[in-house]
DNA sequence: GAAAAAATTTTGCCTATAAGAAAAAATATT
DNA sequence: AATATTTTTTCTTATAGGCAAAATTTTTTC
């Protein structure tokens, strides 16, 4: 089980691949605003777990297994920005948060946030409903 | 600011006070599953940083600064239970989730939770709903 | 009520994870 | 080929926990 630092790694690497095709030591520093030596040396603990193949200097792609649990997480934590979204935390939080808890729940919550959402998306009443709760509560 | 751990030793105090009365080494380190000598080296800790008042040996008591600390994260401690446990997820993750999870929310996002829960328990309707869309999906 | 035994707490030393800083090595650019 | 950029290595730091031995307190027994 990848530990909730490697599942950052892996996300953003999967991320970084997806998106540019390659994913460099100094992006993923950059992104985690960790120092490029840490970097580094979560890449090598990757390889060593198999997550990825590793040459030095010359990058890393995706294993099999990598590539996987990457589409596990970031399907995880699209979800999470998305029910944060629709209850209306703001922006500026939503990132920070999710990096935050996303780790943390059981695949038994996530399906149920899943639920929550799917729940909201399908009837915009019940969003409506929900902002009428929060304004009788804010004052 | 605390970190996550600190918190965890600062909910677990206030609740053994706010229970028994007081908090031993001993309770706080079977609650937490850690070394008794884990636990006093925290303990330490939050006396260097006057979460509460250590004298060796004798026991500790927490400070002004220390219980409103706790007080605020048994709140959202139970918030969260709540949460999880309105959508539907099973009791035997629902701790271990909130565990996770509750270091890493600002207060904001858990101010929406807040609503959220606000939300369902004032519409039982609501929650039934929610059920429906659960049985829809999971076939 | 003092001595012995048991339980609790603390100290000291070690381990693991993850990150930071600086220097060294490899690669890329001009 | 010389220079600049990127990556890696090495050494250090911080947090938190594990384990064993020592210190202290509490309980039991006589």
């Amino acid at each position: 089980m990848p530990t909730p630092s490697m599942e950052d790694y892996i996300e953003i690497i999967y991320n970084l691949i997806e998106s540019k095709g390659y994913a460099r030591v100094s992006d993923i520093a950059e992104t985690l605003e960790v120092h490029p030596s840490s970097v580094t040396k979560m890449v090598q603990k990757l390889d060593k777990d198999e997550y990825l193949l590793y040459e030095k200097y010359r990058g890393f792609i995706l294993t099999e297994k990598g590539k996987k649990v990457g589409e596990r997480l970031v399907f995880r934590h699209e979800l999470l920005e998305d029910f944060l979204e629709i209850i209306g935390v703001e922006k500026e939080n939503i990132y920070n948060d999710v990096e935050g808890i996303e780790h943390h729940l059981s695949w038994n919550s996530i399906d149920r946030v899943g639920d929550l959402v799917k729940y909201f998306k399908e009837d915009q009443k019940r969003v409506e409903d929900l902002k009428e709760v929060q304004k009788r509560n804010q004052q």
